[in-house]
DNA sequence: AGCGTAGCCATACGATCGTATGGTCGTCCA
DNA sequence: TGGACGACCATACGATCGTATGGCTACGCT
């Protein structure tokens, strides 16, 4: 069994645990090696630019992202546990995940000044939209197609709001209180009317 | 009658342009110098420090900000009306409105790993997630206190979550479908039974 | 008339930045 | 065995950064 993670991998986890720690003006090669324990030289080596170090810690968020949603998908559940699954990985509650929030708000901000950025967020979002959609079609046949629609970005846009919150403003948004107005949210989106038991 | 604006709030303005034209990474205090046809002494006549910069830029937004609530509100209309314009307000459509959005996501991230930025941010936030209880309270007494808050919160995030979206992502989110989104939600939110005419 | 002060500028200092250059190991392959 | 190559390091260069310093002008007050 060979190693996933490779010396560049390591690198790339220095990049994010600055960005978390210091936003993206704490970040400069010099920085990145100390944190890593290595020289200046060995970053370049790896990465030719600043430009590229940034563009693959980018990636590799991305990735990290895909391969936890794709955790959450896996199991074969009915669609509406899976949206609340999907649910709960987009609002990222719980301290140990508040990094991954961080993450999101910077590179968010990144995204409206710094068109790469954008493209790679305007991409993946568009993913996450077309799954929420898929999710929400299956558990509510009975809805119209723009009418999913409209529900998946609202839904969408709910999340990222509320991930925000936790992140920036816990004393206003506990963790906890997320989740549940995100499961209050979702029981009126998959049990509409409730007309009896 | 006195201007308004003194010398110093050019200087913020050009400080607002840069943060929306590069992020925060793009200010220094020169740059900010040139945009704004003066010399660096000039600006450090004005601002002692980057930070003393900084924050009172981030406080011309606050006020901005207030000013455009309070002339949403002043009317004298009726509280769902007022709703609807202070969420109008909130998820910022419009393209003359994307730098205002812009900023507010530059702001979040930086308040996100930088403690005074997010003691401004959530004093505020909590402010505007108030109003909106208020707001809601009045225009739906029968719903409990819990109720009010919970419906507060997550319009509030969803107003964010919307405001960033149509900003990054115009493709996904255009602007009047974020409008049209909104209104969505506060019909539902204020006229929630809707049993005949 | 004289002086203080506000407003602004030119310049300098030290630090840090991204990047370029050249060297030193080890490993692997011909 | 020897040379090509990948991994890494030490150092240097020019640019830009935040900030400090000192001087100059114009105005207000006494």
């Amino acid at each position: 069994m060979h190693d996933v993670t490779g010396p560049s991998d390591r690198l790339l986890d220095c990049v994010l645990d600055l960005l978390v720690a210091e936003g993206y003006e704490g970040i400069s090669i010099r920085r990145v090696a100390a944190a890593a324990g290595v020289s200046i030289g060995a970053v370049q080596h790896h990465f030719a630019t600043k430009d590229a170090l940034l563009a693959a810690a980018m990636d590799r968020i991305s990735q990290q992202f895909q391969e936890r949603l794709d955790r959450r998908i896996a199991p074969g559940a009915g669609p509406p546990e899976v949206l609340r699954a999907v649910a709960d990985e987009l609002v990222s509650t719980g301290a140990e995940r508040r990094p991954a929030s961080v993450i999101w708000l910077v590179r968010m901000a990144r995204a409206a000044v710094h068109e790469p950025t954008a493209e790679v967020h305007r991409r993946e979002w568009q993913q996450v939209e077309d799954l929420l959609a898929l999710l929400i079609a299956t558990a509510r046949p009975d809805l119209a197609e723009q009418a999913v629609r409209d529900e998946a970005t609202v839904l969408l846009a709910l999340l990222d709001g509320l991930a925000g919150a936790v992140a920036v403003e816990p004393a206003r948004v506990p963790a906890d209180r997320a989740e549940a107005l995100v499961a209050r949210h979702l029981d009126a989106l998959l049990d509409p009317v409730r007309p009896s038991a």
